[in-house]
DNA sequence: AATGAATGAGGATTCATTCAT
DNA sequence: TATGAATGAATCCTCATTCAT
């Protein structure tokens, strides 16, 4: 019982560790950039000896990889789930903008190393990078092209475009914030940003448009309606 | 006149060579990333010896803020501009569309490395960096406010955010064509995607625009208004 | 035992490493000169990768300044010793003189670092240098004035110049060995050259010092008084 | 003669630029050292490009040689008259001391290039170096051993040795002001070290011990006095 | 599992020197 | 003569990675 106690303890803290150096990863990859920083860097930060690093992670590129993964991979499987959900359009869209910010506000530096070393190029497995950037967009494509068909869409929008372009407001929006441009500390202005970035994606920023909305007489069901 | 016409010549070609090396620098970071090439991949690019690159750039990552003061100055002064003239919102915005789009269509390379390699990373000065990026968010920022008090911009529509929004939409778009998510190569493909970028940025992406285009104007009571 | 044994070894011999690449320097800087040889001539000779030497020192620079620190520090040390003990001025120089040569005979091309990479050039932190040198003076300078006071200095003897003329008198005594110009390899030699060092600083080289030496104390008018 | 004319003030000219260049190496050398500065430094210095220094001078060591040359050369010179003149050992001495005094009135800059730059190894051409400073240690070697013979030399004194500390006296002196441990400003001062290192040369700096020069009734020529 | 000494490939940068003009 | 653009050998230094303990 010791036995397995202390192992259980082991293995328990072998995974803290791993996780230590994750996070301690997503923090100075999101200060000082993937480039600009050395292991040891990151196994200061996360408290231990840089040789450790390389007993949970094959290589620093491996070590982007799992930050990657591990923020990315939840996420798009949250947007696929979303997206291949049966309600509106609408309310597809306004949750995976939700998805996004609220991620952004549970862990924004892994959001940003997210956005920032996503598209730089040859640090990665450009394969498995663009194909897991590529894949969120890709699932949206699908849900905008099978909205489109049943007239959700406006006939002349391209899918892929208007997946881009989702994805584009979402991270301009939060790299607003990033940027200090906006200010993220004034109480509720992520949700109006958020709010904003949906309303005007989906009816422009041009006076009378949203209204349409109501027009149409279907109100989509929001999220912070339920 | 001969010895003009050489001097010219001579002169000129010295311009030349440091032109030849800043092309040289856009295409390699274009292709392999700032941190994935040498200086001397740069100087090869460019048909010279390493050498000569330091004789014409302070270092690496001054030839990076060349680049980026060469494509991205001439960018600004041109948004500046169409933000401060006289025109309504909406031709504002499609003009700074096109102007985006125009630069991806004359130089991609150039604009890759603008938003890949600099526009994001930590690796730059980013006090330049970000005032440099910040000054166009302001400037559309300041853009969207004026239009705002002139009616022509929703009353709840926060400028900074409607500039970043565009940015973003702008960028994620050109993001599309550099990742290979859309064909560049088929014939009228950025066309197309600059007035989708633009209209959807205007009116949204639900349908009943095209009616709306032709309508505007007509008020009604919206969701969260009621 | 034997893992303590072991344990004791390892930590040894981490500062085995250290002390090997400083030894290493020390005969590198002195055959080659320190700005004749590079970093890894010294790792060569110390018989490790030249990595290594930047894990035990800042830079090449910050080598040659160990190398002072180390031969410098202790000569400084003893050299206030002696000048702050209560022996007469004689005794004093004598000793002086004697830890100078001593540490040439133990460790010449320490000495010959110090004396002709370090002592002069303007190639390292002049402050620091120049303060470690002006140290010993200073040490020196004060023994003088206080042996002036008590009169075992003629009164017209500036303490200062008579620092400098010590230390001038015992540098350019060992250069004329580190030369070649005296052999130092005939028996003997240093212990002579060190006695005349002494005599001549105290008595001056013209003739008649043996009887002055019996028969100190017997004051007269100088030319330059009369 | 206009051609001659345009001609003597071409190669005036010449020569004008090669003195400048020298200077400025000079000045240069004595600021950052040999191995500290570039050559465009020294041409900056001179006011050419540097393209023009090798019109003038095989490479950055033969400038070097140059300089050393220069003012080496002429100051051995004369050492040489004076040891070979027919003075007595202390007039000699007196004298030889009054010339490296003087020359460092006239041009600190190069007496301190001198000075720091001649021990520091394989910058130079040893042979030529060494023996371009060993040969004032012989001439004055050779001064001291005829000096020796005819008794106006303590017999224990070994003639080499004299030398060296004679000069070592001379250079420490120096050093002394270079390094601002004297204050050169002072009315005086250095004429006061003069007479001082001679002294303690010739005399030592004990009490009681320079007064033999009265008794033994042969008062030295003094140059000052004359 | 954990440490950090040790390695060495890799690349930025410098600067003496050349040479076309 | 004079210039300074151009060259490229030389070297410092970094840092990912390994491995003995």
């Amino acid at each position: 019982v010791a036995r397995n106690g202390r192992a259980a303890g082991a293995s328990r803290s072998e995974t803290d560790r791993q996780k230590a150096i994750l996070r301690a990863a997503i923090n100075v990859f999101a200060e000082k950039g993937y480039h600009g920083c050395r292991i040891s860097d990151v196994a200061r930060e996360a408290g231990v000896a840089h040789g450790l690093v390389y007993h949970y992670f094959e290589d620093k590129e491996q070590l982007l990889q799992a930050v990657f993964d591990l923020g990315w991979g939840g996420f798009v499987a949250r947007v696929r789930d979303v997206a291949e959900s049966g309600q509106p359009l609408e309310s597809k869209v306004r949750a995976i903008v939700e998805l996004a910010f609220h991620a952004y506000q549970v862990d924004p530096n892994a959001v940003k190393v997210i956005i920032v070393e996503i598209a730089r190029s040859p640090a990665l497995d450009r394969a498995r990078l663009d194909s897991a950037f590529s894949s969120v967009v890709r699932i949206c494509e699908r849900m905008f092209g099978e909205a489109k068909e049943k007239g959700e869409l406006q006939s002349d929008k391209h899918p892929t475009l208007c997946s881009a372009l989702l994805f584009g407001a979402i991270e301009m929006g939060l790299t607003a914030f990033l940027l200090g441009l906006m200010d993220s500390g004034s109480q509720g202005a992520l949700e109006r940003a958020m709010l904003q970035i949906t309303e005007s994606f989906l009816w422009g920023v041009l006076p009378g448009r949203a209204d349409l909305s109501l027009k149409r007489g279907k109100p989509s069901s929001r999220l912070r309606e339920a």
